[in-house]
DNA sequence: ATAATAATGAGATTCTTTTGCATATATTAA
DNA sequence: TTAATATATGCAAAAGAATCTCATTATTAT
């Protein structure tokens, strides 16, 4: 992720815009709220509000550098896009998250929007369960 | 649907109830709102409480008499259940609902659950897009 | 360096959902 | 059928999540 891509989505290359880039790339979580990002920022010291991290990571959306997803609980998360789609398994227990690509489930999702005369724009599959630990 | 369910299930018969179910099967619409119920129960003269609305849904959806999906968009929609288990194509546009059941997809989703050793509770699939009417 | 433009932080605000509590309603046992 | 008890209700207040306002500050193009 280069400061090229949010110059090509018309973003100024702003501190607040690098940190979070910065920390959703550090890999250590893929998937934060947009109050973890907060928190996580403040305890690295920088100065942010919370409502400079939801502006941006709404921005980030529009330009396709981000997904926000709806998963359980309430608060969306956040996760950094990597190149190819994929969905996800959730662990109810620890908040574990797996991503997984199947080609036959996109395929079955295209016939069933064609057959329904939709066209998608997108789609969200998630699975809840218990991973291995929390059985 | 029948308060046999409530009584099953330890809930007090009580005119509130009642009258969501009864809302709920008439079958206008099926995918509905804490506010919508609220709302439509206000215009047929009901004397109701929004707090009742979100705790009886969520008690029916604890007695498996209901499911909450969290559609994009902020509030969650409710759903009487109906035996089988389906999933979700949305239109962003109009908001119409369309219920689909593939079992393809449901068994490649166990195989990717079982494969990262995962015990399912549940899933989400919602393919997002825009109807027939709506392109 | 300067002017023009866009982004920020803080707090107020909205929207959705939950909770506390006094009152009312349904169930149970007499 | 009634009295006792256990639960449910409505309202108002609260909590939680996300957005908006606006004065200030930073970034970019000149």
């Amino acid at each position: 992720m280069e400061t090229a891509d949010l110059k090509k989505a018309g973003l100024k290359i702003t501190l607040p815009r690098m940190k979070i880039l910065e920390l959703m790339e550090s890999g250590d979580l893929r998937h934060q709220s947009a109050e973890d990002i907060y928190k996580a920022l403040l305890k690295q010291d920088e100065e942010i509000g919370l409502a400079t991290v939801y502006r941006v990571l709404t921005q980030f959306e529009g330009a396709g550098l981000v997904t926000r997803h709806h998963f359980e609980g309430g608060q969306a998360v956040f996760e950094l896009n990597h190149g190819e789609h994929h969905d996800h398994l959730v662990c109810i227990s620890c908040g574990k998250v797996v991503e997984f690509m199947d080609d036959v489930i996109e395929q079955h999702q295209n016939q069933i929007a064609q057959a329904n005369k939709f066209t998608i724009t997108e789609h969200s599959l998630i699975i809840y369960g218990r991973c291995e630990n929390c059985q």
